[in-house]
DNA sequence: ATGACATCCTGTGGATGA
C-alpha cells in the first residue's frame, strides 16, 4: 500500500494537480491537510472518478482535512478524544477545530492531522498548540495499549521542526514557534509513546524539508522546514518498505498551470500485512 | 522588515499561515 500526507493549501485551488498526482504516483491513501473549506464544498467528483472515496471535515475557510483512499474508507472519526477547543474571540464558543480526522483503510487505521500553528511563543494558541499535542500523545497511546499490534499511521502537518538540521538555518528561527524546546518535547513523547518517524531514516537531513515559504525565493534558495511527518505504530513501522519527499511537486511550475502548495507531499510504501 | 506571497471571506482590508 502506497500511502501520503500532503498539506495541500486550499483544495478547490489545486484539486485538479492532486488528482493528477494521485494517479501519476500510484497513491492508495491520501490525507490532505488545509483544504480551506466546507465539507459541501469539497471536490469529491475528481476524487470518485479515479476510484477515491473521500472523507473530509472542514467547518469554515480555516484547516480542514481529509483522506482519500481507494481501498477502503471505514470508521470515519472526525476529531480525536480530547481533542483541545479553541475560539479565535471572546464572544464565540470554544469549539473542536477541523483538525483531526481518522479512517481505517485497507486494515491501515490513518489520521490525518493539521497541528495548530502556535503563531508566537507569547500567543494563547501557542498554549493550546501545546494541549493539542498532549492530548493527541495522551489518546493514541489509548489505542496502542487496547491492541498494541494495531497498524496505525499519524500523518500531517505537525508544525514543529524536530532537529535543528529540519530548518535551513536554525539562528533565523530563535525566539520563534516550530523550534522551542518544548514543542520539541510534545514531538518526543509522540516517539516516546512509541510512534516514530518512519520517513526520516529513507530521507536523511541535513537540507531534507516538506515545506518552503512562498516569499523571499524560498525553493529557490532551499530555505525550508521539515514539518510534515509521518509516524507509525510499531506495527506500522515494520512494514515501510519506503519513503520519499516528493520535493517535485513544490516546484513551480510551467506559465498555466496550477500553483504549487507552499508543502510537498510526504509518501510511504507499505509491505502487506 | 508590522516585510514578502498565498488563501479565504456575504471581502475591497483582515485573518491566517510559519
Amino acid at each position: 500500500m502506497r500511502l501520503a500526507t500532503w498539506n495541500v493549501n486550499s483544495i478547490r485551488t489545486r484539486v485538479d494537480r492532486v488528482v493528477d498526482w494521485l494517479g501519476r504516483a500510484d497513491v492508495d491513501v491520501l490525507a490532505m491537510q488545509e483544504t480551506k473549506c466546507t465539507d459541501a464544498q469539497f471536490p469529491t467528483m475528481p476524487f470518485a472518478a479515479l476510484g477515491y472515496e473521500v472523507a473530509h471535515v472542514g467547518l469554515n475557510q480555516w484547516n480542514g482535512v481529509a483522506i482519500a483512499s481507494r481501498v477502503g474508507l471505514e470508521n470515519i472519526e472526525v476529531g480525536f478524544e480530547g481533542q483541545p477547543t479553541w475560539s479565535g474571540k471572546p464572544d464565540v464558543e470554544a469549539a473542536a477545530e477541523a483538525r483531526a480526522l481518522g479512517a481505517t483503510c485497507g486494515g491501515v487505521r490513518v489520521w490525518s492531522l493539521y497541528v495548530p500553528n502556535g503563531r508566537t511563543l507569547e500567543d494563547p494558541h501557542y498554549r493550546y498548540k501545546l494541549e493539542w499535542l498532549a492530548a493527541l500523545r495522551d489518546t493514541a497511546a489509548g489505542w496502542l495499549r487496547d491492541d498494541p499490534a494495531l497498524p496505525i499511521a499519524l500523518v500531517g502537518d505537525w508544525n514543529i521542526a524536530p532537529q535543528d538540521d529540519d530548518v535551513w538555518d536554525i539562528t533565523a528561527f530563535e525566539g520563534r514557534t516550530h523550534v522551542s524546546e518544548a514543542e520539541r518535547a510534545a514531538f518526543d513523547a509522540m516517539t516516546e509513546a512509541q510512534f516514530t518517524d518512519v520517513v526520516r531514516p529513507f530521507t536523511p537531513g541535513p537540507g531534507v524539508y516538506t515545506y518552503w515559504d512562498y516569499t523571499r525565493l524560498a525553493f529557490q534558495k532551499r530555505r525550508g522546514m521539515r514539518i510534515d511527518f509521518i509516524l507509525g505504530s510499531p506495527a506500522l513501522a515494520e512494514r515501510v518498505t519506503h519513503a520519499e519527499i516528493v520535493k517535485d511537486e513544490r516546484r513551480p511550475g510551467k506559465k498555466g498551470s496550477i500553483a504549487p502548495s507552499d508543502h510537498a507531499p510526504v509518501l510511504v510504501e507499505l509491505a502487506d500485512g
